[in-house]
RNA sequence: GCGCCUGUAGCUCAGAUGGAUAGAGUGUUGCCCUCCGAAGGCAAAGGUCACAGGUUCGACUCCUGUCAGGCGCGCCA
């Protein structure tokens, strides 16, 4: 419809530029929009401003210009000039009526396109380091991620969605160094637990298990855990050193194999959990890619030489360091220790790297917003490997921060005081959950009221997008008990006495689905699909209370339960594409 | 200090590529169930779009500066 509307104008001004109204360089972009005032039609062009000025006349002629040459068709009932030199077009009733059968017969299929076909696009979320389970903050990036993802697919974009795990590195020898020692306190053991050790519950849990399967194979005596090891921060000491020796005398005591059982008995448990969890939030990857492999495979080495060959690595300090100031970072970075080992953005280049030259058109990262400093480094990195930056685009996404009690709640992965994704999904359910975290814009930071969430779930806004979604089962159900059936047919047949302004505005809504979901997936911005929902909701309960549906007259009753099913439809596509469920009873 | 994000109704937030009278929810105040689910609808009230300049036919939107809040600036991950 608005495609059509399109060319119709590209012909206008074709033809304009034909007979000399306009100068024939110019190449206007022509922009129509959806109005919001019935009384400005069903579609608005600010084209006759723009060209007013270049072709020297004022807005207004121009506009009776551009009207005068507007090819014959059937599609426009009426078109008029408003404002400052708006072009309003009002539409055949009858073209827009044809929506509602379209959407009864492609049914779950309405409103997906072929915008991206052949385009393959790769999409990494999430990612939190295995350390510990999903808290409410990883849940955002979940959920926006996961829907990111969804729209794109929907309109047509091959998606791969993709977990980084990040199964090695420092942060995980804690992780099992700690498991280890909570094991050993169960086995009798006395010592102070480290400051910097994770003390979360599950760090117990952990150890039980390798307690049941192992009992004491693990053990080592108090003298031989503590020796020599430098003293904690409550001791006066340095945590970070602490920490440290702790990990090199777990390794030293254990060996390679035993210490890898611990790492991987950590590790998998986790992993585990954090697959299930988000797999109830109904977010599923297609694969989990271990950062390990990239070592194994040695992609980080192989990442470090392309930059050293093309010039782009310098030797200081004993390090590797980068030049990444050559592509506007603020400042270059090491990506090989002086003690050897490369650093985690090393990886990260190399990750990268990999997922550039498996031939996706778009590969989207969404990261956390405390990671921003990161995009620069990672962007030269690319350009200076020669890849195309361009390809990646990342997606930040602001805090979520919690609130219980009207007090922020102060979370710590490593203290392992937090709320978790799954604590957050039990409490206030997945659909609130999926759907409050992808109602705003993702750089806008997300008060997650937890106690407003619980007591008033009753005033969610999904319940109220949900509720229209029920409302209009419900009806139908009505219809039976009465004895009454509902013929498509002859709804679509009658489907022209759809004329009340209630079933217009209805009509014209359901006419802005495609065009909304593909806004919303090409400028990843999910909640234009929320808002979407909501008003398209709003009109059925408005509606539904200013008209009866089941009304003697068959012909009318069939078409106007014609409308509230293709309505019905469109919010449940909707909402499947948020990750929202769409009850038939409430 | 430098960089990124944010600042719109009492509160929480929408306002893509500059466009018509800046919109929702919530809260407040009135109405509407002999009628398909009142988890609903209708209506009222509520605004210096942080502030000051600039660009132009036109600025919440773009530019510059100021103020306020969040985050980031390791040979950590």
């Amino acid at each position: 419809m608005k495609d059509t509307l399109i060319s119709l104008l590209k012909q206008t001004v074709e033809s304009m530029q034909a007979n000399n109204t306009l100068p024939a360089d110019l190449q206007p972009d022509i922009q129509l929009s959806s109005t919001k005032d019935p009384s400005h039609g069903d579609f608005a062009t600010n084209l006759a401003m723009m060209l007013a000025k270049p072709a020297g006349k004022n807005p207004r002629e121009m506009a009776t210009l551009i009207i005068d040459n507007i090819p014959a068709n059937d599609l426009l009932d009426n078109v008029d000039i408003a404002g400052p030199g708006f072009i309003n077009f009002f539409i055949r009733s009858g073209s827009t009526l044809s929506i509602v059968q379209n959407i009864i017969d492609q049914a779950e299929q309405f409103g997906l396109s072929e915008y991206g076909k052949g385009k393959k696009i790769q999409v990494e979320f999430v990612s939190a380091n295995p350390t510990g389970p999903l808290h409410v903050g990883h849940g955002r990036g979940a959920a926006y991620g996961a829907t990111v993802a969804d729209f794109y697919q929907a309109i047509g974009y091959q998606v791969h969605r993709e977990y980084y795990v990040n199964d090695a590195g420092r942060q995980m020898d804690i992780l099992a160094t700690s498991i280890w020692l909570r094991y050993l306190e169960k086995c009798g053991i006395d010592f102070d637990f480290p400051v910097n050790g994770y003390k979360g519950d599950y760090v117990y849990d952990i150890a039980t298990e390798i307690e049941a399967e192992y009992a004491d194979k693990f053990v080592f005596s108090r003298d031989e855990l503590i020796s020599d090891i430098p003293a904690d921060e409550p001791h006066g000491g340095d945590k970070e050193l602490h920490i440290d020796a702790l990990i090199t005398r777990a390794k030293t005591l254990l060996g390679d194999e035993h210490y890898r059982t611990v790492f991987d008995s950590g590790l998998n448990t986790i992993i585990g959990d954090i697959r299930d969890d988000l797999k109830h939030f109904g977010v599923e990857y297609q694969d989990w890619y271990s950062e390990r492999t990239l070592e194994d495979r040695q992609l980080v080495s192989q990442a470090i030489e392309r930059l050293e060959k093309a010039g782009h690595i310098y030797q200081k300090d004993g390090a590797l360091w980068f030049r990444s100031t050559d592509f506007g970072d603020e400042k270059d970075r090491v990506v090989k220790r002086d003690n050897g080992q490369t650093t985690y953005f090393a990886s990260d280049i190399a990750y990268h790297m990999e997922k550039i030259e498996r031939g996706y058109d778009i590969v989207i990262d969404v990261w956390g917003a405390d990671h921003h400093g990161y995009v620069p480094r990672v962007r030269a990195a690319l350009q200076a490997l020669g890849d195309d930056a361009d390809k990646l685009k990342v997606l930040l996404v602001q805090f979520a921060n919690l609130f219980r009690g009207g007090e922020k709640v102060q979370m710590s992965t490593r203290s392992g005081s937090f709320v978790t994704l799954r604590e957050l999904r039990e409490e206030v359910g997945n659909d609130a959950a999926r759907f409050f975290y992808v109602m705003r814009k993702c750089e806008q930071h997300l008060d997650f009221d937890l106690d407003l969430a619980k007591s008033q779930s009753n005033d969610n806004p999904v319940y109220y997008i949900q509720y229209a979604h029920a409302r209009v089962c419900s009806v139908l159900r009505q219809l039976k008990e009465k004895n009454l059936t509902h013929d498509i047919s002859n709804g679509q047949l009658n489907i022209g006495l759809l004329t009340e302004p209630h079933e217009s505005a209805l009509i014209k809504k359901l006419n802005q689905y495609a065009d909304t979901l593909e806004t919303a997936a090409l400028k990843t911005e999910p909640h234009l699909m929320v808002h979407y929902l909501r008003e398209l909701a709003s009109e059925l309960h408005t509606y539904y209370n200013a008209h009866q549906f089941i009304v003697d007259d068959a012909s009318v009753r069939d078409a106007r339960l014609n409308l509230i099913i293709a309505c019905r439809q469109v919010i449940a596509n909707g909402l499947k594409l948020l990750g929202v469920s769409a009850p038939e009873v409430m």
